[in-house]
RNA sequence: GUCCCCAUCGUCUAGAGGCCUAGGACACCAGCCUUUCACGUUGGUAACACGGGUUCGAAUCCCGUUGGGGACGCCA
């Protein structure tokens, strides 16, 4: 059993391709199969190095790994010999119209209320006409030959399903300047590589009734593959999913303090009636079962999201998040904190509070009782009990107690009038800020 | 435009003719707990897109409408 995950390298990656990913590799993984990270890069044009690297990096960010990798540009040599099977086999005939004439013809049938299908005019070409033109500088370029009739497979999600070849144009396999194209290499690779479980994008399900008749033509056999094809995702609101890819790339989901985790358990049970929790792809492989997966598409909420990576924050140890703090930052501090994080990144703030500086707003009404909180406020050292016992003496000196006695001494000294417990916070920030801050809550100076 | 697919609470879904006064999870709201928030806990709001059939009986089957998604590239 091999898998494969095959992007091209045009873009970052985003929560729909990790989801495909997480997928194929959560299948492997549980079967004992191998994953094969092949990077579809014959679009040279938009292919770029520095995205290959990004993805790898994002999918190792993600938790996946892989078996065996490989380029899809350095197999140019193998393309080419198939290539010219095909040919020899009269599957792959010339064509020499070019992509004006070729959108012409697309929008006639279109205006006419027909599918934009390729007529096949080039078939009647003589054999004196492709010599002509190349002896004129131009060379043709390739279509595949496809069958006439409909190719069906029983699919992991979808069920049964059928594509009718007679409503297809025949695939373009081979541009003029005699570079492979993605519907040509991608078959060629799978059975070269031995891949045998093709699990990918509900918008690739035209592609695969073409791809399983260009398997056969090349001598491969259909029973040797098992196809899935997953819903597409949507947006939040229902649309398509990609208007948003950038704020949904891996990158910038990290960036904005997403847990791997958090991502991997939302998107592994998007989709399904299970309910979701955050983990990494590893403890996610026991409960993956494709054959839960809905047949319609569904909404990708960050909401939903956020919730998850909230609860994982909660319970994250130090160790897990400790590259994500700032400068600094210690154990107990991480602790105090981290049940009122919706995301990593929010962490900044509260260690500016404990560590850096805090401006609070001043409370001139409160004065009197922020002056009694300063001459009370007990000598270091300070531990978790001096809180209380810094309160008990305010609360006998004024009279005060509850809200009216801790909420202005909570805006005085986190500039908040919510967040982590002061018993924790006020040992960390010390007597020095916590003088200053109090002083310029009750406006001195 | 043509073809394909999909359609249950805000979100993900359970539901394969009577078990449904439609269940769960998350989200949301409220109470309790907590000297804030969060956690926890208790409760609540909230859905079968619409119209026709079939049937004793339909969320479930059929047809249509509407809505949404996808495919139709010398992109992948």
């Amino acid at each position: 059993m091999k898998l494969r995950f095959a992007p091209s390298p045009t873009g970052l990656l985003h929560v729909g391709n990790a989801r495909v990913a997480l997928a194929n590799w959560l299948l492997a993984r549980q079967k004992g199969g191998r994953v094969l990270l092949r990077l579809d890069d014959t679009d040279t044009a938009r292919s770029k190095a520095e995205y290959a690297d990004a993805l790898a990096e994002d999918l190792t960010w993600l938790g996946l790994d892989w078996d065996e990798s490989f380029r899809q540009s350095d197999r140019l040599a193998l393309y080419a010999a198939a290539a010219e099977r095909l040919k020899a086999s009269g599957h792959l005939y010339p064509c020499l119209e070019n992509e004006d004439e070729l959108k012409a013809k697309r929008d006639r049938q279109l205006r006419a209320g027909r599918p934009p299908i390729y007529d096949r005019a080039a078939l009647s070409m003589t054999a004196d006409q492709l010599a002509r033109a190349r002896a004129n500088g131009k060379e043709p370029y390739w279509r595949f030959k496809l069958s006439h009739r409909s190719i069906a497979w029983r699919d992991g999600v979808l069920g049964e399903r059928q594509v009718k070849l007679p409503s297809l144009s025949d695939p373009v396999l081979i541009r003029a300047d005699g570079s492979p194209l993605y519907t040509f290499t991608s078959v060629v690779d799978d059975l070269d590589s031995g891949v045998t479980h093709i699990l990918r994008g509900e918008d690739h399900v035209t592609n695969t009734g073409v791809q399983l008749d260009l398997w056969e033509a090349l001598g491969g056999d259909p029973r040797a593959l098992t196809f899935a094809h997953l819903p597409l995702l949507t947006d939040a609101e229902g649309g398509p999913l990609s208007k948003r890819l950038g704020a949904l790339a891996l990158r910038q989901l990290r960036r904005d303090g997403i847990e791997p985790a958090a991502l991997a358990g939302y998107v592994a049970a998007l989709g399904t009636a299970t309910d979701p929790h955050p983990a990494m792809p590893r403890d996610l492989v026991p409960g993956f079962r494709l054959d839960a997966i809905s047949r319609s598409a569904a909404r990708f909420d960050p909401r939903q999201l956020l919730a998850l990576n909230r609860r994982w924050l909660h319970g994250a140890d130090f160790a897990a998040v400790q590259d994500r703090l700032p400068e600094g930052a210690t154990e107990p501090f991480w602790l105090a904190v981290r049940g009122n994080l919706d995301l990593v990144t929010e962490a900044k703030a509260w260690w500016e509070v404990v560590a850096g500086t805090v401006v609070p707003p001043p409370q001139e009404e409160e004065r009197d009782f922020l002056r009694a909180a300063l001459e009370t406020l007990p000598p270091e050292p300070w531990d978790e009990a001096t809180w209380g016992a810094w309160t008990g003496a305010l609360r006998n000196r004024t009279g005060r107690k509850g809200k009216a006695l801790f909420l202005p001494l909570r805006l005085a000294l986190t500039g908040d009038e919510h967040g982590p417990e002061l018993k924790a916070l006020l040992p960390q920030m010390g007597r020095e800020r916590a003088l200053l801050r109090l002083r310029v809550a009750a406006g001195a100076r």
